[in-house]
RNA sequence: GGUCCCUUCGUCUAACGGUUAGGACACAAGAUUUUCAUUCUUGAAAUAGGGGUUCGAUUCCCCUAGGGACUACCA
């Protein structure tokens, strides 16, 4: 829409300060590609950027409110709030502060001015509460993902707006800094949307149009009942954070898809499918590309479970959309961590050409090529027992020596026409052969084209790994 | 419990009154192959139930059921 992306800390409640927390979600969004333009740490014309540097700001909001008729101050103290609730669920009821229990409870409507007065001149502590009007009025809002939503005003109850602490609740601080921010989309999780009538009713009490509001379909958990939680990923084994997160106070390692291997265009791109989705069978997006495409009347309204295979295939995806050398780049650290010495690059590079279709991710690489860097240590018992049988052990020997003494060109297809000849004229079975070369070769019954294998680890090599496997496995 | 939101294959979803209900992930089978994968082909798999409205409902309305969210001086 060609707006600013403004990032603002919503840090007004103290008791949950988290060291470490705010530089997380401002990497966590760059990572991710998520570029804003005006936030905590570069400033801009909107600032400050934390709730908590504009506290003085919502007293005066929750003073105006109070003097038009909108708001009331409330002197009850927390254990006399428990009690209310506990005598209305002794008797089957839910305790509710609103149009019918307000008069009953300690605030400047049940008192008189005077006594109002008196408490706030003795320095009580005091919350400011919205008063919801009591007449039953239906609030109706457009929703531009769920269309027409309405709520009636007896059901609301009389939130907090003004904290003891003299800190805004989300409530009104949320309302006050996106007109003062001249935010134009109010888009968030569904989880909100019981409270738009609410913020609704306070733009129009505060005289202020209001933003456009979007409330869009939550992340359930891959199976059984409820939202996504960080519960579910440690159970299952897939990272819920963006970036892995190490808690200042208590340690606890949350793992990152950063950390597992994700590449950030297929997080994005995998999130942004969830709950949206362009109406084409295109499914591959770019940043740009997700930009240009999304609209909200394309988001779905109910929420998503979550399918870990898919966020894979995903990773997959973008994997074998990336070039082989850039791929290399990313392996060869992984090399160095294995104890192994990088090979030349173009050799790696023509490694991972070999490989990247097998895998999801770039630490799966190693799996499918570690024979190119070191010789198997041992071999598949299964596969050894099947091949490794008959003529197949003297023949074996045989093709060392003819390997050993072959000064032709090291090749592939070269190499497959001299191998094919010597199995003919020894009378061996072919795929009985290659299996058991295989085998010889990388430990197992796996990996790519064999004479590819026997290509790239050269002469020597072949003939030392044919030689080392007929002393361990015997003729 | 109350309020609000939602409901198409197992999962993510397309079809904005007329389709053999489409695609993707996962699953299964077959083909290819020197192995394992890849790839290709094929298959199985859904409109929650019941009422309306309409010539015609996945699509609009109502009820039921199920799911989700909220119900803090947390966001």
């Amino acid at each position: 829409h060609g707006g600013s992306f403004l990032l603002r800390i919503e840090d007004t409640d103290q008791a949950r300060y988290v060291e470490g927390a705010e530089n997380y979600i401002i990497e966590s969004l760059r990572w991710c590609g998520l570029e804003f333009d005006e936030g905590p740490e570069q400033g801009g014309p909107h600032g400050p950027y934390r709730q908590s540097e504009r506290k003085d700001q919502y007293q005066a909001y929750a003073g105006q409110l109070i003097s038009s008729g909108h708001a009331y101050y409330a002197f009850d103290t927390s254990d006399e709030l428990d009690k209310a609730r506990k005598d209305a669920e002794s008797e089957g009821r839910s305790f509710s502060y609103d149009a019918g229990t307000r008069l009953s409870m300690k605030n400047s409507l049940s008192l008189s001015e005077d006594q109002t007065q008196q408490l706030l001149d003795s320095n009580a502590s005091y919350v400011v509460r919205f008063k919801m009007p009591e007449l039953s009025k239906l609030v109706e809002d457009e929703d531009m993902i769920r269309g027409k939503v309405s709520f009636n005003t007896t059901d609301l109850d009389d939130k907090v707006l003004f904290k003891k602490d003299g800190m805004p609740t989300y409530h009104l601080a949320n309302v006050v800094d996106d007109h003062l921010m001249e935010i134009t989309h109010v888009i968030r999780g569904e989880e909100w949307l019981p409270s738009m009538p609410l913020h609704v009713l306070l733009y129009r009490a505060l005289g202020w149009s209001k933003p456009l509001f979007a409330h869009l379909p939550l992340i359930l958990k891959p199976q059984g009942k409820g939202k996504l939680s960080k519960r579910d990923g440690d159970k299952m084994g897939f990272p819920v954070f963006p970036l892995e997160w190490i808690d200042p106070v208590s340690g606890e390692i949350s793992p990152g898809y950063r950390e597992e291997g994700y590449f950030p265009e297929a997080f994005v791109n995998m999130l942004a499918f969830l709950g949206w989705n362009p109406g084409t069978e295109q499914e591959i997006f770019s940043m740009d590309e997700l930009i240009r495409a999304f609209s909200f009347d394309r988001v779905n309204k109910s929420g998503a479970r979550f399918d870990p295979e898919k966020a894979r295939w995903f990773n997959h995806q973008y994997l074998i959309g990336k070039s082989d050398e850039e791929l290399a780049g990313l392996f060869e650290p992984e090399l160095i961590e294995k104890g192994v010495k990088p090979p030349a690059i173009e050799n790696l590079v023509r490694i991972v050409s070999l490989v990247k279709e097998r895998v999801s991710f770039v630490s799966e690489m190693w799996d499918q090529s570690f024979f190119f860097f070191t010789a198997p240590d041992s071999y598949d018992p299964k596969v050894a027992k099947k091949r490794w049988k008959g003529e197949v052990p003297e023949f074996m020997s045989q093709l060392a020596v003819s390997f050993d003494s072959y000064g032709g060109g090291w090749d592939a297809s070269e190499l497959k026409a001299k191998v094919s000849d010597l199995i003919q004229e020894k009378e061996q079975n072919f795929g009985g052969v290659m299996n058991a070369l295989r085998l010889v070769l990388v430990g197992g019954s796996f990996g790519p084209d064999l004479f590819t294998i026997v290509e790239i680890l050269g002469q020597k090599e072949v003939v030392t790994r044919i030689n080392k496997a007929i002393d361990v496995l015997g003729k």
